[in-house]
DNA sequence: ACCTGAACACCGTTCAAGT
DNA sequence: ACCTGAACACCGTTCAAGT
């Protein structure tokens, strides 16, 4: 009985929030525009503000949404692992495997110049990698050892995806590699 | 005899690019206004574009002027050390240090979505890093030692002027404690 | 409750014209 | 050669009004 009218229940929300996903991997942050995403979406250019006080609230979703599957990927990777250090070790790989992937949404994610309030997403993703070291007998104080391999595995993403391009030609073995000889080096650390 | 005109005399070019350099550590890169600039050189909005094509490209400019300044502070960083291990320690805990005195620049020389032609400045500040590197008796190829040397200090210095707050409580001493493990574990490492 | 239409504000960029 | 004045284009945001 006549036509439906689209985004009455709840649909445009999401749909914004995919769009700018799709546009920010495909064009890059800086050309993201409001205005085409709610063309994508078939409403108006003021609709969005229904849904998101900004634009910079949209994006903050976008990169919450980015952690949850960052978490994810890093929990999958690690399942299969033989050992704990394996495991450690493939969910580093994962890390910067899921940044080369996603480098747009990764940039947004960690380079937010807004003082973003991080969503709990973010302290979710960091809790695998926490829950892995764990699990590993290194000789430095947890707190360290996590530092020390996010801050690994951080660096060889942001500089695979950032300017200098030095990283370009990383393969799984490579980033496994310079995981392990930290890994090696907390080994024997007191 | 009579006034003199300001910025006939080529200085316009460089009170830009101080000036862009203030604002972007000021109000961070987003909020960079290309008028405010020429207003605070006391010069029209349109004559910005006789010495820089667009604002990127005066955006370009300053992050190229922090590969310099990086490299600078890197040498001179490393040079009292007493032993070529001290001297990358050294400069490794200089390099964390310049991403947090200059957050907004940090991120404006590495994050760019753009696909800056990378200027020579960039490749200067890495050979700093090289030939430190270079000089310690390591047990694995140098170019191995580089990326993840170079990997752990900038994770360190972009997870702390970035998102998620997790590491501003870093110290001189947990900066080159990090990197010492990783130099521990390449020692040994064949 | 959710959306439209139209407007405003801001800012990057251009261009003809000045000296 | 270098700069001004004025305009245009684009886009984030707002608001009164529709259903």
């Amino acid at each position: 009985m006549g036509e439906v009218r689209p985004y009455h229940h709840g649909d445009l929300r999401r749909h914004l929030v995919a769009a700018a996903r799709a546009e920010l991997e495909e064009h890059g942050v800086a050309n993201v525009v409001l205005t085409r995403l709610a063309q994508t979406c078939g409403v108006s250019v003021a609709a969005p503000y229904r849904h998101f006080p900004s634009k910079e609230a949209l994006l903050a979703e976008v990169a919450n949404g980015g952690f949850t599957e960052l978490a994810a990927a890093l929990g999958e990777a690690a399942r299969d692992g033989a050992s704990p250090r394996d495991r450690l070790l493939d969910a580093g790989v994962a890390y910067v495997r899921f940044a080369i992937a996603n480098p747009h949404l990764f940039r947004l994610m960690f380079n937010t110049d807004v003082r973003t309030p991080v969503g709990e997403e973010s302290r979710e993703s960091r809790g695998v990698l926490v829950s892995l070291v764990q699990e590993c007998d290194l000789a430095v104080p947890v707190t360290r050892a996590v530092r020390a391999s996010w801050a690994m595995v951080h660096g060889q993403a942001a500089l695979c995806v950032g300017a200098m391009g030095k990283f370009e030609d990383l393969t799984d073995e490579t980033i496994r590699e310079d995981l392990e000889v930290l890994l090696d080096g907390m080994i024997l650390a007191g």
